[in-house]
DNA sequence: TTATATAGGACTGATTTAGTGCAAATTGCT
DNA sequence: AGCAATTTGCACTAAATCAGTCCTATATAA
């Protein structure tokens, strides 16, 4: 397991097709739960969380619409899985704050701020722009949806 | 977020725990639920868990118990973490087997693919005795249960 | 044979996540 | 001015996952 959840996924599958668009359009809720399958509340819900944290630019009113507020190499998975589920963070204690209640033994974590911090510049390596180039990656098959 | 599940996290403290004692020495549960102040049952239940995934060797019986295997210089986070919670995939698409049903944007599947890569590349470089060896690591101030 | 431990599974309650719905605000068009 | 399309912001529900518990069987030392 060890996943980001599916709701992320999703926002970042729909960042990856605003993307795909011509640099300026506006893409409407409606449009875009079409195009990807994701249910519209759902859509809906996500691109307001990413206009909200900028990532976005939302034109409102009749044929207003959503559009990237920035260049896609300049958004990074990082910033996208931050706006979608807050701080990376993989144990409570890598946050500000320990809540923890276990013995000394808790200097467990130090390392885990370590760990954090490479899957931070993991995420942060990545940008919109590379998810929405496909086949610039290694040829790994990217096939959707094959079963079996 | 972007969390390794609370389990998880438990099951590294209890492995960290075992790694402070000397080498050979055999740890009761009993004994580790008293130290670490996790929940008997659940110590129990990752003792089994690290024991067949064979990084803890476990001794039946009366005066049983639990040592680590192998040193704790050869156990690595990325390997305790998948012997918790299974192989460490950030989403769906990055297993063996896509089922997602979005569009042909699952394309995203392989950078995703590399992003896990790297995940576990920091999770691979971090072994045990690092964990067991607080104060190794830089001052990054390790207290546990400091509030406010 | 008895007390102490691990082994393995089934079960339950709590928390989180995914998904839905509705009323308000904003803008373009007629 | 009024209508239709669209975002905004919350509140709510159902489903999935997680954390934690319990019980029975097996192994070993004394």
């Amino acid at each position: 397991m060890m996943r980001i959840n599916k709701l992320t996924d999703y926002g970042i599958v729909i960042a990856v097709r605003i993307a795909h668009g011509e640099p300026g359009r506006l893409h409407t809720a409606r449009e875009i739960a079409a195009a990807t399958r994701v249910p519209q509340p759902t859509v809906t819900r996500l691109l307001k969380q990413l206009a909200r944290s900028g990532i976005l630019a939302s034109t409102r009113g009749a044929s207003g619409g959503y559009a990237l507020a920035e260049p896609p190499e300049a958004i990074s998975v990082a910033r996208m899985v931050e706006a979608l589920e807050g701080p990376i963070a993989l144990t409570e204690c890598s946050e500000a704050i320990c809540n923890c209640v276990l013995e000394e033994d808790c200097a467990v974590e130090a390392p885990w701020q370590t760990i954090s911090l490479a899957v931070r510049g993991a995420l942060e390596s990545v940008t919109l722009a590379d998810m929405a180039r496909p086949s610039l990656a290694p040829p790994l098959v990217a096939l959707g949806g094959v079963k079996a």
